[in-house]
DNA sequence: GTGTTGTAAGGGAACGTTCCCTTACAACAC
DNA sequence: GTGTTGTAAGGGAACGTTCCCTTACAACAC
């Protein structure tokens, strides 16, 4: 039962992320990774160069899962800017139950991480970029007078979700989120 | 030129809290934060049994630090509730400028620390319900129809702008979180 | 037989913590 | 005032363990 590079690869990545995010990155240990795939140590180092290009392709993962997953709920929300904004919380609100959830793993990496030059720092950054630049594109759509101040808004809100969620549990403050979402989408006047 | 224990200890927790919060808890060795202070790592276990309780100390003084300037924003804007409310979004906004913030430190030691037992987590987890409790309050004096959705929507928009800082900057997201804050206050009407 | 996948066993450094010993100084004895 | 005693504060080295990572070599694929 010999595996590929690229399945062992999978393999170590996925003992490896749910470690990561359930215990901690630095809390981690290589070696209880690899004892977790149930693989030697080096076959963990001939897929990963370093423990950090190990914790780099975690982070990349975990954007892109999240992405596909919005984006994916923004398409199925149809061509309404705002139907597409309120399918991005209701997909973030399925997101959070405390079964899968203890904290954006991103935001979680940075605080783990504060140097900026890591990879794994600057693709959580890069996650909560996408996140600020998809309200932009929306707000823009919706027609709305102040849309950057707009879509700054919602991602305060996406955040201020993600954060509560994690100190408090997802039915505490997440619960009145969407109710905010749709105030501040009616707050904001058409620009004519 | 001996110091008391008292001062030792003061002197520990304050290298260690500045470790902690700009490089990460479990990056923070603690020799380097005896190191740091000019003692022995001897003297520090005489202050702190053992490095979880040095945690435990730096999240309950950072949490007291900042419930004491909160506390005391609120009393400087007066009576009114609104103006407390405000003062308190006043007072964050000007605590996340990037010179003395890299993220919320309550928030970041759940990243790394995701034990409830602990009581570096717990401890963590209180700072953020004592925000949300002030919001309850602070809304139970407004009269508004409902208090308490109001109170969590409060505590999404305080916690989304310590997290859009940390990701994005206090000149991104954050700058528009005064706006949003007024505009859930307006849209709650009151309670007859 | 050459390249790839795997294992077992370790290397050196750093981790949190404890060890034994010394220093500084206050309190008391004479 | 000088010498002695007790105690709190400190130093430096070392403890066992875990960290990230490497080496040596066997097994299988083509």
């Amino acid at each position: 039962m010999r595996r590929t590079a690229a399945e062992t690869r999978e393999l170590v990545l996925d003992v490896a992320s749910r470690l990561f995010y359930w215990q901690g990155i630095r809390a981690t240990g290589v070696d209880k990774i690899a004892a977790e795939a149930g693989v030697s140590p080096n076959v963990l180092y001939r897929a990963f160069a370093t423990k950090d290009d190990l914790v780099a392709a975690y982070v990349a993962r975990s954007r892109e899962q999240s992405q596909a997953r919005f984006d994916t709920a923004i398409a199925a929300a149809g061509p309404d800017p705002r139907a597409g904004i309120l399918a991005m919380f209701d997909a973030l609100a399925e997101d959070i139950r405390p079964e899968v959830f203890r904290g954006c793993a991103c935001m979680m990496t940075l605080a783990e991480f504060p140097d900026e030059a890591l990879p794994a720092h600057q693709g959580a950054v890069g996650a909560k970029t996408w996140v600020r630049e998809r309200f932009g594109e929306l707000a823009g759509q919706l027609g709305v007078a102040e849309p950057e101040v707009l879509a700054d808004q919602l991602s305060i809100i996406w955040e201020g979700t993600n954060s509560t969620a994690q100190a408090m549990g997802a039915d505490g403050p997440p619960a009145s989120a969407r109710a905010l979402v749709t105030a501040i989408l009616d707050h904001h006047k058409p620009s004519r």
